[in-house]
DNA sequence: CTATATGCAAATATTTTGCAGAATG
DNA sequence: CATTCTGCAAAATATTTGCATATAG
């Protein structure tokens, strides 16, 4: 019921922390914590609700507040998925796109470097700074295609 | 001030609406042609606010339901950048993909077929529906990344 | 005509904030 | 210790809904 040390955050997340002159108190390290334990795939909500009967239990305006500074410092991103808005740590993960199901909100991670370097050309196309490029492919998983082939699809079954 | 007669609505929103048996009111063609005339990026609220004065009002109730009307028929879609929600008409417009600034928030269309051929290889591989993927790759704009060479971005500067 | 769409106001849901007290560096 | 964090409850926003009336087909 541990699946990780509460010590061993990616080195990246705290120098960010520490450079930006932020705290990293308990109830952050918790967020951090289960963000990492989760893929990273929360949303604030689910956040809180972990956490409500954890160690130090994080409310949920603590919440909003922290992925608030985590965003902000480029520490995590939003990910939206039809209603429902994710939070992913960014920082200390290795680099990774979106495979985002449009009918469910599923999201499988990838990584193509062909895919990456055509959309740095795009970018760069079109005037945008150099930086790596975050993609998203939306489509429709194996999952629901199927459903949708005999009547809805598997919404409910997900978050 | 008319850009757009209201009578050259695609023919595809058309037929889709009655295939699905909704109506197509004077109000739902308010929305639709300016959803048409906006390059499509609006906000429900943006949408309201722009439609609370023309021919027939349309109040923002009705234009959350028909939004809803129309991402469930797959005439429309949100993209959701920062915090806002912007509603884009898919239905009878030519394929294409986003680039969205994750600074400002600003949306370009761009489309490119070596880019759309490996995304769709990519969801393939990952058992999703061989339909065509949409791609939203996220970056800094020309502007946001000079601006944050000085101070901030130019979020402020747009809607 | 009958079923659908709409406005309004009220109900919900979501996100942000003020403040007093706790905890960090 | 001074500054930053937190929880709580309340405020500000955003979204949905009930219902009487207007309209499309």
């Amino acid at each position: 019921l541990n699946p990780r040390a509460e010590a061993d955050l990616p080195e990246a997340i705290g120098a960010r922390m520490k450079q930006a002159g932020v705290r990293l108190s308990a109830r952050r390290r918790a967020v951090l914590t289960a963000l990492l334990d989760s893929q990273g795939h929360l949303s604030r909500e689910e956040l809180a609700l972990r956490l409500r009967d954890e160690r130090p239990k994080v409310s949920l305006s603590t919440v909003y507040r922290f992925v608030h500074v985590l965003v902000t410092l480029g520490i995590a991103r939003e990910i939206k998925v039809g209603d429902i808005a994710r939070v992913e740590l960014d920082l200390g993960r290795e680099n990774h796109d979106h495979l985002v199901c449009v009918a469910c909100g599923g999201i499988v991670e990838f990584h193509d470097d062909d895919l990456e370097s055509l959309a740095r050309s795009v970018i760069r196309a079109h005037g945008f700074a150099d930086g790596a490029p975050r993609i998203e492919v939306r489509g429709t998983c194996a999952v629901c295609a199927a459903s949708s082939r005999d009547a809805r699809g598997h919404r409910e079954s997900r978050g």
